[in-house]
DNA sequence: CGTAAACGTGCAATAATATGCACTAATCAG
DNA sequence: CTGATTAGTGCATATTATTGCACGTTTACG
């Protein structure tokens, strides 16, 4: 048996027992406790368990997302504005999860007449707010860390509509590789996204540019705009405008 | 029983119960007061009691923000209390939207393992506090004023489901009419609710009792349980056990 | 005050863990 | 193909964590 094999195994059985314990591991697995302590020490590492005395619990739930939510709020909201430009009444928008999307969320005039489909429940709460925005949520596994639904149902359900733009809050975005995840999960539904958009709009803060994360999303060439910060220089934004790509910068 | 499972315990019976003594503790997890006392001690410097002379306290009045932005009453905590009783680790339950389900939501214990399937947002953001807790958002059009996605969409979804038990807020619930609602759309969503469980508990508030409104969702029999207040007196509850109904109330 | 319960501390027993080392199997450069 | 390297594992041993108990001190409350 593989380790990795393995240590998928002691997650999917904390997870239906919502404890392990290291000997109860030992006999099940049919390896010394060494090294179902070493498999511990690693998922813990990786921030996939809590390592105890004895065992090992689920992780303790991260506020990760509300950190986030706090942080470098004006260069998102900056974003935002600009992003905000691309959006015309009674348009039907795709709009990603995440903090900057969020905050975009929050900044539409409250008098826009749109609709607005989201995998993403708290900007569905926060359009709320605006009467004139019809918004639909799409339904899935809701993932706790992004505070988003994924899965297939995600997908499926994008296959329905033929949206005007999409934005999209992205991870990483590299000039040959393109727009780039963390997670397959998303990188899936950013591709459903992306798919059932006529315009798709990347907003990526400067850190995010020129960066790879593991799963590919797509490449360059299926974005239409780029909307980044105003610190971004010029060259750096080069091998974007290069492939033809809009890039807008904020003010 | 690990350590950390031990202090959860504890933390859990706190909330519950507003306060916690050593020698009650003692004997209820089956350790010495020693330990006690350094589990109390633990949890008082991660500021998650407050340690006093003989056991610890709540550390704030309010355990939670959520539960005061909703203007959660004493009835509708109560009535949730009672209904946490009928859940149990490693089931399917389907949530309805609503503020009791919401308060009930947030009430779970902490280290429950279970799937929750939800047309509330609002729910499945609360739940992200609950790491044993695997969220399915139900996806449709997002319907402002009750906070819950409504539509052909969720009823689909909630076919492919077979849930073990549905806790079903309801508006207004009568001997004879059965379990009514002021909004189509919602009645359509609860009965598929109902159909896709197989035992249904309804939360009622007293002023719910003996009332009806506009859309029907179905008859008295589709129900397994109904929470109510203790202030309902035995006579109004006569016709709702007649009909061999459980009928359960807060203390 | 005085008493009993609650508390803190040091200590020993036990369980769990970390670490160093040896062995095996797979990989890879030459 | 061969020898070297490396990752993964199990074992022995040292270290640490957890717990219960003993004992002296503090606290609550009549």
């Amino acid at each position: 048996m593989l380790k990795e094999e393995r240590q998928g195994q002691i997650l999917q059985m904390l997870h239906s027992e919502g404890k392990v314990l290291a000997p109860q591991l030992s006999l099940a697995l049919k390896v010394s406790e060494d090294t179902i302590r070493r498999d511990l020490r690693d998922l813990a590492e990786a921030r996939l368990i809590q390592r105890v005395h004895g065992g090992a619990l689920l992780r303790a739930p991260s506020s990760n997302y509300l950190q986030r939510r706090q942080g470098a709020t004006t260069a998102k909201a900056h974003i935002a504005q600009v992003a905000l430009s691309l959006i015309r009444n009674d348009q039907v928008i795709i709009l990603d999860g995440g903090t900057t999307t969020l905050q975009l969320a929050c900044s539409l005039p409250t008098d826009l007449v749109a609709t607005v489909i989201t995998n993403s429940p708290p900007i569905g709460i926060a359009l709320a707010q605006h009467p004139g925005v019809e918004v639909i949520l799409l339904g899935g596994k809701f993932s706790k860390e992004a505070q988003v639904t994924v899965g297939v149902t995600v997908i499926e359900a994008l296959r329905t509509f033929r949206a005007d733009v999409c934005m999209l809050g992205v991870c990483s975005v590299h000039p040959e590789l393109g727009v780039s995840v963390p997670n397959l999960e998303e990188a899936y539904v950013k591709r459903a996204m992306i798919a059932s958009a006529a315009e798709v709009v990347a907003l990526a803060s400067a850190e995010k540019l020129n960066t790879a994360a593991p799963y590919v999303v797509g490449p360059l060439a299926d974005l239409t705009y780029l909307v980044t910060e105003q610190s971004v220089s010029a060259t750096t934004l080069k091998p974007y405008r290069a492939v033809g790509l809009s890039v807008l910068q904020a003010d």
